[in-house]
DNA sequence: CTAGTTGTACGATGATTGTCGAATGAAAGG
DNA sequence: CCTTTCATTCGACAATCATCGTACAACTAG
């Protein structure tokens, strides 16, 4: 087993047939989070240091595993970087319409109707 | 304080422009209550007891108590009994379309495609 | 009045969660 | 080779959560 063939352990991601939508309502209700999977909407790739977001490093890690294990994005590896994309069109192929309807109501309730 | 006018605690609601988007994805994020909902969307109102969970009664209060202060379920008195009913018009009212998604989303996954 | 029904309140418990710091690893650049 | 950058893993911690059993309160029915 050459040693130079070693790699960084494969990201795993589900397939859309495996999506719970429990998971994926579970891993949007948290504010962090959601900024992240708002950020992917206006752009299509994203680098993991470079979300608006204040928490440390580890604890943005834990947040990217737990939208990536629900199906709500995807991370590929590019040298030092990872890069984060979202999975809309799986995520519409399962739950259409679902995304869209989430995304618009936390951009709505940003600024709270007085 | 005339002790014949006694009542049980008066149930909090919140106000439609009070509702959370993320305490609702997190009170949607649980299969019993996810099932209250679904349940309550088929039956505009019911009493507490003939819900199909199969929890404790006092598991099933502390549930309640979620949607209810997460404005997805409204509670009445009435006698003996407390009917529960789904706060559909306020919830679209404050965020169109957002339960019919997630409703749909969820009864489409009850049965995985293949 | 007494017994049964309906549902809550309280406390406990084990599991999960969000957070961080420190250590680690892998790649890029000097 | 050494240093910096980028992001992870690990362990710890406090907070929250879902669950239950017990006790209780309010109402209904006999």
């Amino acid at each position: 087993m050459p040693r130079s063939q070693r790699r960084r352990p494969t990201l795993v991601h589900p397939e859309p047939n495996e999506f719970d939508l429990l998971d994926i309502l579970h891993a949007l209700s948290d504010p962090t989070r959601m900024t992240i999977v708002q950020t992917l909407r206006a752009t299509p790739e994203r680098a993991c240091g470079t979300f608006p977001v204040d928490v440390a490093p580890s604890t943005l890690t834990h947040h990217f595993r737990v939208l990536r294990e629900a199906g709500v994005i995807r991370q590929r590896e590019d040298g030092n970087r990872r890069w984060t994309a979202l999975r809309g069109e799986d995520l519409e192929t399962r739950f259409p319409s679902l995304l869209d309807a989430i995304v618009t109501a936390y951009e709505s309730g940003l600024t709270p109707p007085r």
